[in-house]
DNA sequence: CTAATGACCATTA
DNA sequence: ATAATGGCCATTA
């Protein structure tokens, strides 16, 4: 695994069950924060279940991508609580690395 | 080394 | 509202 891989998961797993992140924002956290396309890429890679890849969205708020599809990782959120309306996520759900 | 590829983003039409 | 465009960056061929 690469460095950058590492430091993007790290920070993925710190998102709490019924919130999300944007790609944005985690390629802000690990100090890259032109990097949010490669984030994208290496949480697309991801396949180990202790990282929760589907709880990183679009900044828009839209859902965003997934390797088993869309819907797969809407199904997800809303099991977990996340609220979406209409393609996005609430801006209630949010989590903040403070 | 170069070129192509995305689970993106912001702007523009 | 959608579509196209240019930019960004790690990874892969």
């Amino acid at each position: 695994m690469s460095p950058f891989q590492e430091a993007v998961y790290a920070v993925c797993r710190r998102i709490p069950r019924g919130k999300v992140s944007t790609y944005s924002d985690i390629a802000r956290v690990i100090g890259k924060p032109r990097a949010f396309r490669a984030v994208g890429n290496a949480l697309n890679r991801n396949r180990s279940k202790s990282v929760p890849c589907h709880r990183v969205v679009r900044s828009d708020r839209g859902t965003g991508g997934f390797a088993r599809g869309r819907k797969a990782k809407m199904a997800l959120l809303r099991k977990e609580g996340v609220n979406i309306t209409r393609g996005k996520v609430s801006e209630s759900c949010f989590f903040r690395f403070v």
